[in-house]
RNA sequence: GCAGAAAUGGUGGAAUGGUAGACACGAGGGACUUAAAAUCCCUUGCCCUUAAAGGGGCGUGUGGGUUCGAGUCCCACUUUCUGUACCA
């Protein structure tokens, strides 16, 4: 019988499917687990090899933890809204949804060739309004609390409108935008309008007047972790800073338990560290330096309390609310040019130049612990949305003041013993203080760390200063210019915002004649004819950005068709959170953020049992693309062999990778390929074409872009999924290269023969190295699983299969204990054998076995022997010799005469079961 | 700059502190075949030595250290990858 992979996986694939193997019920008598994959945005190139590694790591772990015994939820869906789909509108006219619906059924139709066990009937897409209207429901919620400080822990914004109707902003800590003062009196003399207005300032998903980045050729604000170096991660255009009120989410009042739950999860140390950097905790002091001449101080955040006694100048944000209260009307004109300039540039020329500039305001503040007066300035090193958005400068001590003051030829003053700030900064945080002594505070002498604590000791019992501890991660801007995504369930009143009622969800997307913004620079749902007003008030038109469907799609996965709740309780109750959740580690700073954002925010509200999203993750590493090179000699149309491309003076033209075998060109396919190539020459090295290669980033343009489907194909999906994991570990990153397919096919094909050859032959009881071998690969494949190092499982299942071709095993038991192994790697050919053996059902239910050490043991025990850690020879004893045996006889052997050559051992070390050494 | 990870044959990669290079690819040789494909067998880190069997030396980025013994642990350095950055 041959083996036909194309007929056995369309037949087990049609049984899965006809059977439901693969549907989950919560069942409170089977423990639950849960593991998820991040689920793909599907985009119009398809899958490509790349993606699948992933989904195979996890679905080989949930078909495990299935056979375990567990309650496996295995899920997939699609984060359906995004960008990609928006510009193909734009450039077609074709509504997202359709091409979105196409790439969909596409991505199903690649991941099904590939044999996974998902939960089909619990999928889920973010563009769904059956989904959507969770994630607007989420939005309502988020919008009616308010985060208390004191507490930890959001809360309803009604409790929060009580406390300020009886005793005003006092006796309560809210997270806010700005802080505000004032009394129940003040409160409730306030206009329905004037109490909203203010609530903003708490809520935790508010409006707010905010500095975003603005992208003009996407026409839309982003999200930080949407730029990067200045550029938007989606086109790479130039982004610019613009003051834009915008919805946002008060992500940065839950920065302390994201950063502290970080402790709790199974998570890589470099993705924690990774998370705790976007976090960016800094602890440090606020202080005041008064203004000479003016009734207000200056509020500067600093890290270094300790140089107090160094700071020479002030500098001020260009967007700080001190710079017009505090500019002379001498320095107006040069601080306005200045601040004019700074605008018109972009993000990414700011951090390119890098070049020094700023401006004199003209005023002075007045150093509290020396009573010097010192310079104010501005410019665009210091960020208005960090710390207070002045600092104070010490330009012995920090490289950007440094730099600043050596420009504008400001004094620069030493404050650690042996300092020498003559070319350049002290920056470290270590030393011995010195020049810092003042009337009232003395800190010279001490080390850094001590004249740290003394200061921020000094200026709160003075009044001029308190310990304050920052978070660099900022609140998430959450409105989108664009159509294709969740509208917002608000409408506008006096201009004000008022959520839309819970019935009204979910508030569905309109069609639109096209996809761009309005003549009068509205977002594109202005375009939408009849929707924009609600009873004669305007609604909200921009939509929400793609993070929000993917924030809690993972809860919706529990209990996908409930219309009552993003998650019934029960069902949460039962699976609780994810066990394990595979991807990549793109995500580290957006994704991951705000799901366990989102998350916090429900387990406060009481709506959600568990405090994090996901216990362990795994990052799989990023397949990339291994591109082929052939070389043409210069005006020619012919092509040299890589071996001998020096001798020509050659260019390298990338040729697609799937007319290339073991980096051998199939030259008639690349004369067909391109019509220029029709009469391509060839020079070859032994009587082939070698290409040249390179590791890139797999994608079109490159020609290295490898598909499942083709693979599937040709070897068949069993093939496919041992190869990928065959490649590396999950998490290492490595590019794709299929010339070893064919070594884990034979592997297939080998292990097809064997079965089929012993199946049928007579049965005699399995003989000892049968069953050693099977309980030997049965031990190493479940320890391999448990710590995700699949590799290994793959070389283990090769050896078997050697071994038993080697032992002519026929035994029925041993081949049932093989199939039940390999079933979650290799689930077709599985299922087959398991039919073969004689079983009813699917493999996906039958048990996971359980080795027997009894087997594994050895009669006797080789012990390699060294002298002074150099391996000699070896001995064998029987099994369970004692230390002074195995002494005895590794001295007997006739190696110890030649190696001791007369000396006599100084100590022996025998390891039990490993090693002999003699030291001499 | 900062943070994290990594560095092992021609290649992908194995090695709870205990005989480095499992397994696989590639390469070389052989068998079968009219031939090719497929399949099977042998060799394959480097160097020296031997007629052969065999024997010996050197080897996990570099330099130190701990240890009877280090790819593995510690310190310093080099390089590569990833993330992040005027965050005061």
């Amino acid at each position: 019988m041959e083996y036909n992979h194309r007929e056995i996986e369309k037949r087990w694939q049609q049984f899965w499917r006809d059977n439901n193997t693969f549907r989950v019920e919560a069942d409170r008598e089977k423990p639950k687990f849960y593991v998820l994959d991040m689920f793909p945005y599907p985009s119009g190139a398809g899958l490509h090899v790349g993606h699948p590694l992933g989904y195979i790591a996890s679905d080989i772990y949930s078909r495990y933890k299935r056979q375990k015994g567990f309650n496996v939820l295995h899920p997939m869906g699609y984060d359906a809204y995004g960008l990609p789909a928006e510009q193909y509108a734009i450039q077609t006219g074709q509504h997202p949804e359709i091409t979105t619906r196409q790439n969909i059924a596409r991505y199903r139709e690649q991941l099904d060739k590939i044999g996974f066990s998902f939960d089909w009937s619990r999928e889920i897409r973010t563009c769904d309004p059956e989904y959507y209207k969770w994630t607007q429901w989420a939005f309502m919620q988020m919008f009616n609390s308010w985060y208390d400080l004191d507490a930890s822990k959001a809360r309803p914004i009604s409790e929060l409108v009580a406390h300020f109707a009886a005793e005003g902003s006092e006796g309560i800590n809210p997270a806010c935008s700005k802080p505000m003062k004032f009394t129940a009196e003040e409160w409730n003399s306030l206009s329905e309008k004037e109490q909203r207005r203010r609530l903003m300032n708490y809520r935790i998903a508010y409006q707010g007047e905010t500095m975003v980045n603005w992208c003009p050729k996407l026409g839309t604000v982003l999200a930080n972790d949407e730029v990067s170096e200045g550029l938007s991660v989606r086109g790479g255009y130039p982004v610019e800073q613009k003051m834009m009120n915008q919805w946002c989410l008060r992500v940065s009042a839950y920065a302390p338990r994201l950063l502290d739950d970080l402790e709790k999860l199974e998570w890589s140390d470099s993705l924690k560290e990774t998370q705790r950097n976007w976090i960016g905790r800094s602890e440090g002091a606020e202080m005041l330096f008064p203004v000479v001449g003016k009734d207000f101080d200056l509020e500067i955040f600093t890290t270094r309390a300790d140089t107090v006694f160094g700071v020479t100048f002030m500098v001020l944000a260009p967007e700080s609310k001190y710079v017009p209260r505090l500019v002379s009307p001498e320095q107006r004109e040069a601080v306005e040019a200045y601040l004019d300039e700074v605008k018109h540039k972009t993000e990414r020329e700011r951090q390119i130049e890098k070049k020094v500039s700023g401006v004199f305001t003209g005023a002075y503040a007045r150093n509290p612990l020396t009573g010097k007066e010192i310079p104010i300035y501005v410019s665009d090193y210091v960020l208005a949305g960090y710390g207070t958005g002045a600092i104070m400068a010490v330009p012995a001590h920090d490289s950007r003041d440094y730099a600043f003051a050596r420009h504008f030829d400001l004094p620069v003053i030493p404050l650690i013993e042996g300092a020498d700030v003559s070319e350049e900064s002290f920056d470290a945080k270590e030393g011995t203080m010195c020049n810092s002594c003042g009337p009232e505070l003395d800190l010279n002498g001490l080390s850094v760390k001590d004249a740290i604590a003394r200061t921020k000791q000094f200026i709160t019992e003075k009044g001029i200063g308190h310990v304050k501890t920052n978070y660099r991660l900022r609140d998430a801007i959450f409105s989108r210019q664009r159509y294709w995504g969740e509208p917002f369930p608000v409408y506008y009143k006096d201009g004000e915002a008022y959520l839309m009622d819970e019935s009204e969800l979910p508030l569905q997307l309109p069609q639109v004649d096209s996809y761009l913004p309005t003549e009068s620079g509205e977002p594109p749902l202005g375009r939408a004819k009849g929707w924009q007003t609600r009873e004669g008030y305007p609604i909200e038109l921009c939509t929400m950005p793609g993070f929000a469907g993917s924030s809690a799609y993972y809860l919706r996965y529990m209990d996908p068709r409930n219309s009552e709740a993003l998650v019934g309780r029960e069902a949460d109750e039962y699976w609780r959170n994810v066990d394990l959740y595979v991807g990549g580690a793109e995500h580290a700073t957006g994704h991951l953020i705000y799901s366990r954002f989102w998350n916090k925010f429900l387990f406060d509200l009481g709506l959600v049992c568990e405090p994090e999203p996901f216990k362990k993750l795994v990052n799989q590493g990023m397949i990339q693309g291994r591109s082929n090179f052939v070389y043409r000699i210069k005006d020619t149309n012919t092509f040299v062999s890589h071996g001998l491309r020096k001798e020509y003076d050659t260019t390298p033209i990338r040729v697609d990778v799937n007319i290339v075998n073991n980096d051998g060109l199939d030259t008639d396919a690349f004369r067909a390929w391109r019509p220029d190539y029709a009469d391509a020459e060839f020079i070859l090295e032994d009587g082939k074409y070698i290409c040249g290669y390179a590791v890139e980033k797999m994608s079109k343009s490159m020609f290295n872009v490898v598909n499942p489907d083709d693979i599937v194909d040709r070897y068949g999906a069993d093939t496919l999924r041992l190869y990928e994991m065959f490649l590396g570990p999950v998490e290492q990153s490595k590019p794709w290269d299929t010339n070893g397919i064919d070594g884990v096919n034979r592997f297939i094909r080998k292990l097809w023969n064997h079965f089929v050859r012993a199946v049928d032959a007579e049965q005699k009881e399995p003989t000892r190295e049968e069953l050693k071998a099977i309980h030997k690969l049965v031990k190493k494949v479940s320890g391999d699983i448990e710590s995700f190092s699949f590799n290994t499982s793959i070389a283990a299942f090769m050896i078997a299969l050697n071994e038993f071709s080697a032992l002519k095993s026929t035994n029925r038991e041993v081949m049932d204990l093989f199939t039940r192994v390999i079933a979650p790697f290799a689930p077709h050919i599985a299922e087959e054998f398991w039919q073969m053996l004689g079983h009813e059902g699917s493999v996906a239910d039958a048990a996971w076995p359980v080795w027997n050490e009894d087997y594994l043991k050895e009669d006797s025990v080789k012990y390699p022997v060294s002298f002074n850690g150099k391996a000699r020879y070896t001995i064998e004893v029987p099994a369970g010799a004692s230390k002074e045996d195995v002494e005895k006889a590794a001295l007997a052997d006739a190696g110890a005469e030649k190696w001791l050559a007369g000396k006599t051992p100084r100590k022996i070390i025998v390891v039990p079961g490993k090693i002999v050494n003699i030291v001499v």
